[in-house]
DNA sequence: TCAGGTTCTGGGAGCGCTCCCAGACGGTTG
DNA sequence: CAACCGTCTGGGAGCGCTCCCAGAACCTGA
């Protein structure tokens, strides 16, 4: 029998060989199947790793029909991602939670049209079991395209228009913006201005209604008290700078998004106005390196990236194991973080 | 012959079939091989479009020996990845970079130790064609363990403390560290303090090394101008602060990145002084949403992530392709972008 | 002692693809 | 008309693995 050369790999045969046992045997030593002695076990570990034999993943998923890839979508555009706290947490908590599971992730960023296309090829080609999106934008193409692909897809937040006959995991956003502004009208605060976030996205529209239906219910005209920002730092402080000139006597500002009442709270000061004395400020997302790190620190609802990953993992390996075949929508609930700014 | 059922994805064969053909002329003409007639070739195209038909990864690279994937390790602990701009940046630039060259990017966090093993594990196992890496502390164990693997590896920085045989793109820390510091040197400063990054990184020591050298070498005193930070905002804050109450005659501070600059600036309008009027401020990065975005614009030491990445990934196809077998250590020139902070 | 289990093993088939090789085909040449 | 070339095609082998199945080995209890 010829010597392998060096820097060739060694396979399951050579294991086997090595071992003194059947490739059967050395297989199901390998991945502990049942009906192995120990002492079949026992030599085919130790032949493996004198060895240093690790699987060939394409041979094993060519017959598994399953890669241990997950792919994590992320449709945005590249300005956006740059500096999204929120988004790099999602990245991040994706990472983890499919490390969890066995699974690797493999990121994809889909932003321009070319992009979709060759999105929608890799996700087709096989080279993973599920695929997590998070697309934003309402006028995205890319949900519409995924709904028709063979693997199992789970949004996470809303997926653009799609209303059924997918897999949802959401924040409860409307609720959220609720809990900010009944905070600020149970603290006497009577003049409640909202920075919104871009309208082209659920999450923001959510928050806006939220907003206003509080304001109503409590007796509250919501007329002339709305900015629209793009949930940037800049926009936040040009936003505000706007609404301190038109309604300079408001006393509270509920904002959709932490990096945005970070630029707020930067208006606010340099226009004199103390916090939360003069204008008390509510936040969303509450992201752990911005809310409490800011002067005041920053009320802000609760929204927490790792859950919101976990719900859509479980439920994606629930739909690689043939349960759960009916589309749901998950909501999440939120909570209010209150600090010193409200 | 027994229709596939409707889940069932076709085949190569199944296209063969349908359009008339054997399985040999079907895969010439869809991986576009030389002698296939133009007739046969849109037969096939034909069917495959018909077909819905997309190759199965798994089949292909068990024979062609490559998976079309390439790893980007970022060996990073948690807390740092979320708030580092330049990181983001990085994998952003990867994800284009290899897309460009056909390839899929599998990123991969790699921070505890547990992590290092599922790591290593994961780029034997065949999954990817070749890797890159970026992990920029001394003491990680990392850029050992990867040395052994079988795969070609790129370093996108200074690779712990292996000097030499593996193959690295680093930027000219220490150049840039002159620039800057020759900047301030030739406006007339002559009390130039720094904001060191960790000295467990070859990028902050090379970065303080450039800084002294050039005070030194134009006659000026390095003693007790330096503070350390961890590259945060707060942590630039904090060491202005302390640098300030060490040294109140300061004219000038170089800051190793344009986070912790961020930080400075706000800890010296505090303390009421005048950029650049009393203290002239020089960063490190030019990070694009933030360095030209401060009060005032930062002059910031110019690197582009995409540059390096770009360089890492020709390399590593040269490695792939087996040119260029010897390791080499490539250094990226970097400019100074001059602002209003200087 | 032998039937009837249970535990364990090895061989074979086959996943879907690419690549090699033999050969068919058609159009030039001598 | 035979010899030859370049163009095109189909069949077969094989990548490294898992899974199925037949059978060996070992244990019971009657």
């Amino acid at each position: 029998m010829a010597a392998r050369s060096e820097d060739e790999r060694p396979t399951l045969e050579d294991v086997a060989a090595f071992a003194g046992v059947s490739r059967s045997t050395a297989s199901r030593a390998l991945n502990d199947d049942t009906y192995v002695s120990a002492r079949s076990r026992e030599k085919v570990l130790a032949a493996a790793r004198e060895l240093g034999y690790s699987p060939n993943q394409a041979a094993r998923s060519l017959v598994t029909r399953r890669t241990g890839a997950i792919a994590v979508v992320l449709s945005e555009p590249e300005a956006r991602l740059l500096d999204d706290p929120y988004r790099t947490a999602v990245m991040r908590a994706g990472y983890r939670e499919l490390a969890d599971v066995g699974c690797q992730m493999v990121l994809i960023f889909s932003d321009t049209r070319e992009d979709l296309t060759r999105t929608v090829r890799f996700l087709e080609g096989g080279h993973v079991d599920g695929v997590l999106v998070f697309a934003p934008h309402r006028a995205d193409p890319l949900p519409r395209a995924l709904r028709l692909l063979r693997v199992p897809v789970v949004f996470g937040g809303q997926a653009a228009d799609l209303r059924r006959g997918v897999h949802v995991v959401d924040f409860d956003n409307e609720g959220g913006a609720r809990l900010a502004v009944q905070h600020l009208v149970s603290a006497g605060r009577s003049r409640i201005a909202t920075i919104a976030g871009p309208q082209d996205q659920g999450a923001s529209i959510d928050r806006l209604a939220g907003w206003r239906k509080t304001l109503v219910d409590a007796g509250l005209d919501p007329a002339d008290l709305v900015e629209e920002a793009d949930f940037t730092l800049a926009g936040g402080a040009r936003a505000m700078a706007s609404l301190l000139d038109r309604v300079p006597d408001l006393d509270a500002v509920f904002v959709a998004s932490d990096m945005m009442a970070v630029g707020a709270l930067r208006t606010l000061s340099s226009a004199g106005r103390s916090i939360p004395d003069d204008v008390a400020v509510v936040s969303f997302d509450d992201n752990a390196t911005l809310a409490p790190e800011m002067t005041p620190p920053l009320t802000s609802v609760h929204q927490d990236p790792r859950e919101q990953v976990r719900a859509m993992v479980e439920t994606l390996m629930n739909l690689l194991d043939g349960r759960e075949p009916q589309p749901r929508r998950q909501i999440l609930p939120v909570s209010l973080t209150v600090r010193e700014s409200s």
